[in-house]
DNA sequence: GTGCTAGGGTACGGAACAGTACCATCTCGG
DNA sequence: CCGAGATGGTACTGTTCCGTACCCTAGCAC
């Protein structure tokens, strides 16, 4: 069998293993269920995981790395006008943490963070954490350069995100219906215009 | 056997049960878990409730009337001045969702959405919604008497609250550590100023 | 062909769990 | 003091699950 074969099998595993998760939840997920969705033996699973904590703990960390990279990606090259920065970052901000995907593995980084202790230090800090960090870098220029006028940067960064996420990520944490994208456009944008109000020199 | 007792045995279910969800989320927690805890027979627990589905349900729903109580009390009867009033909202607001007890029935409304999706709607009315409700009608009258100038007054408040949430809440969800008391106080006042110099008439 | 290895299918051991059954025991009303 | 109902303790059935074992087939190397 070639490698790219057995590579196949193995992700076809751990895609089935994702729904399973994202399905059930990290308690609630079984290799079993698993089993049931990519066929073959249990054995070939185990060939490739260590265990049922090693196949879903591989499928979790993937996930918090894949999920919130743009968030990690510096956009600091491509600073532009003042509101439009702030737009772009309070848009890739949205996009990033209310997708499904993001969504799903927020839900497991907060109910099972017993058993996974440092899952949700990793989620946050590649995720919002990133993204305030990126947001000071930005302000602290403007700053410099007389555009704004903040004491507190790093507070200043987290109540911007704040305002921006709104009550979004928790509507979609319990599943509530979210507002229509151009409604969500609209509250970010205002945001945006307070916090320049806020703080432009 | 008196009524008392009867209660007393009830609550003592209720109670360990409580402890039981906590730590092992709604798909970990177990009957036999609970009965480890309470003690006496698996029977007696059945007697009072009609499943696991129902002990943890009777659970569930109690907790989130409970937790989020005080956000659904009117505070509009003791009105001053613009900022203690805000601050003393702010406060309220993160005394609530930060309490453990809100944290933990928040994590599961948000894991266990699934088979159980009335419980996060509930949650967030009760809770969130009901702030938001509450300081939008505050915020009108403030409109109404000129104090300020707030075009879409729904909009304003959920910034509030974004803003007073910080990435607090987040980070409560996820296990990280929390900041000092003094230090989200100042969060809370800063986000407090930074919301009335907005929408200052 | 002949060996070899990966994988498929099934079965099994051990454990946890939901819910029921049975009997001993205790409590309270009369 | 005595009987009825509530409770304790234990055991049991049926299910699910993790992880392992066993045997079979399919394809590849030589």
């Amino acid at each position: 069998m070639s490698k790219t074969q057995v590579e196949e099998k193995r992700e076809a595993i751990l895609e089935a293993g994702k729904e399973v998760l994202f399905e059930y939840g990290y308690l609630g997920a079984s290799v079993d269920e698993v089993l049931r969705r990519v066929g073959g033996s249990k054995r070939t699973i185990y060939k490739y995981f260590e265990s049922k904590e090693g196949l879903f703990g591989a499928i979790v960390t993937e996930l918090v790395n894949q999920a919130m990279q743009p968030l990690e990606m510096s956009l600091l090259d491509k600073e532009g006008e003042l509101y439009a920065t702030l737009e772009a970052l309070g848009q890739t901000y949205l996009d990033v943490i209310l997708r499904e995907e993001s969504v799903a593995i927020f839900r497991i980084a907060a109910s099972e963070g017993i058993g996974h202790p440092t899952l949700g230090k990793a989620l946050f800090e590649s995720g919002p954490g990133a993204a305030v960090k990126r947001l000071a870098a930005y302000l602290h220029h403007q700053n410099k350069i007389g555009v704004l006028a903040i004491k507190d940067i790093d507070l200043a960064a987290r109540h911007y995100y704040g305002m921006v996420r709104s009550d979004l990520h928790m509507r979609a944490l319990l599943g509530l219906p979210l507002p229509a994208p151009a409604e969500i456009n609209r509250g970010m944008r205002q945001a945006v215009a307070s916090f320049v109000g806020i703080y432009e020199a």
